[in-house]
DNA sequence: TTATTTGCTGACATTAATGTCAATAACTAT
DNA sequence: ATAGTTATTGACATTAATGTCAGCAAATAA
């Protein structure tokens, strides 16, 4: 009489892929808090031992989570990085787009989360950026003028802060400010916040 | 036999202080996760069914810290604007400084806690920066020259994500980027910062 | 002293999360 | 077919948090 329990059955690989990108999704929507195995689980169609199954523990989850998330930007902004023409002030639209679509949110929710994963995840990435953005800042230079490595540094740090706040709180404090929110708004600011570097590059 | 327990009794007023005031501790020095109602009672010394006798829930004792953390931040905004000359380059350290002592963090963490708090009690304290700065920079402008109000609300805003991003983020980013974490490396940031918005005040 | 109010606590209830485990079902190889 | 491997699940154990409550004790007033 009673019936056989049909399962899906996929490979560990593919499992893993499902988690992942509904936990994404999930923390993207919801916040850090919105992270229980079981709601994962719900929403992608499965048992959440089987998140344990293959993550271990949610900790391990998380450290997975925070790993695919820091090479994604990584990914995205050595990509914007290598178009020939890059300088931070002029490709600034893109560095911010490569924050986008809930990835900064994403890290800095993960960090939260999970304070110590996120360094190590992230490590290094920021100093690979400052050796190619000031090589390239010393190379567009006037043959007489200098470039510091100090404010190469400074400005990546401000954009990188600025980036996360921005994705963070942006929406927040536009409300608290009295500018609407929206995608537009924040569009309009990177503009202004392009120039003020561009400016800032122009003059040395 | 039984020894008669002694016990601490508070005005209502006193014990508010004491729960409030150890709780900012608490979130100051473990973040978000750290406020756990038996971990504010253990290190007030009290029990911790009165945290809930005096506020009801945690998500009250949420709003009131979040209430007095946004307080606190716009009385130091305040006092750094009513400086007679007052301006955001020249007094960026001020401002910063306003974020500082964990004060951020805390708007920040509480912030991710309680997304609907935050904004409830911030909600105008930039508009009513912005107005001030704006004016300030109206009357310090060059006869022939305007300062578009957009370009005061953008600044204001970058100080602010800038500041909430170092807050959260600052320590980590810099040591992912290899440079040295600190108060001194921060200061040196700071100063960066403020030369930055100085240039771009004094171009326009 | 006695009565009254209420700040305060210990013990308990409730809830909600992670984590464990034996059993089951879907593949693979023989 | 058959056996073996393992992805998957339901039921349960465990843990850890918030919240409840009856009663105790410290002030104040009569």
């Amino acid at each position: 009489m009673s019936e056989a329990v049909r399962r899906v059955r996929r490979t560990p690989a593919d499992a893993k892929r499902l988690i992942l990108e509904t936990a994404q999704t999930l923390v993207a929507r919801n916040g850090p808090q919105g992270l229980r195995l079981q709601d994962i689980a719900g929403e992608a169609g499965i048992s959440h031992p089987l998140i344990l199954h293959h993550f271990g523990s949610r900790a391990g989850l998380m450290r997975a989570l925070t790993r695919e998330a820091a090479a994604e930007l990584k990914d995205r902004l050595v990509a914007a990085m290598t178009q020939p023409d890059y300088s931070i002030g002029a490709q600034l639209d893109q560095v911010f787009d490569a924050f986008r679509g809930g990835l900064a949110q994403r890290l800095a929710w993960l960090a939260v989360e999970d304070p110590d994963g996120a360094p190590a995840n992230t490590a290094l990435i920021l100093r690979e950026i400052a050796d190619t953005l000031h090589a390239r800042r010393v190379a567009a230079a006037t043959p007489g003028g200098t470039v510091a490595r100090e404010d190469t540094e400074w400005l990546i740090h401000l954009v990188a802060i600025a980036a996360f706040g921005e994705a963070m709180y942006g929406d927040q404090l536009r409300r608290s400010a009295g500018i609407a929110a929206g995608e537009e708004s924040a569009h309009r600011f990177r503009t202004w916040f392009a120039g003020l570097i561009r400016e800032h590059g122009g003059r040395r």
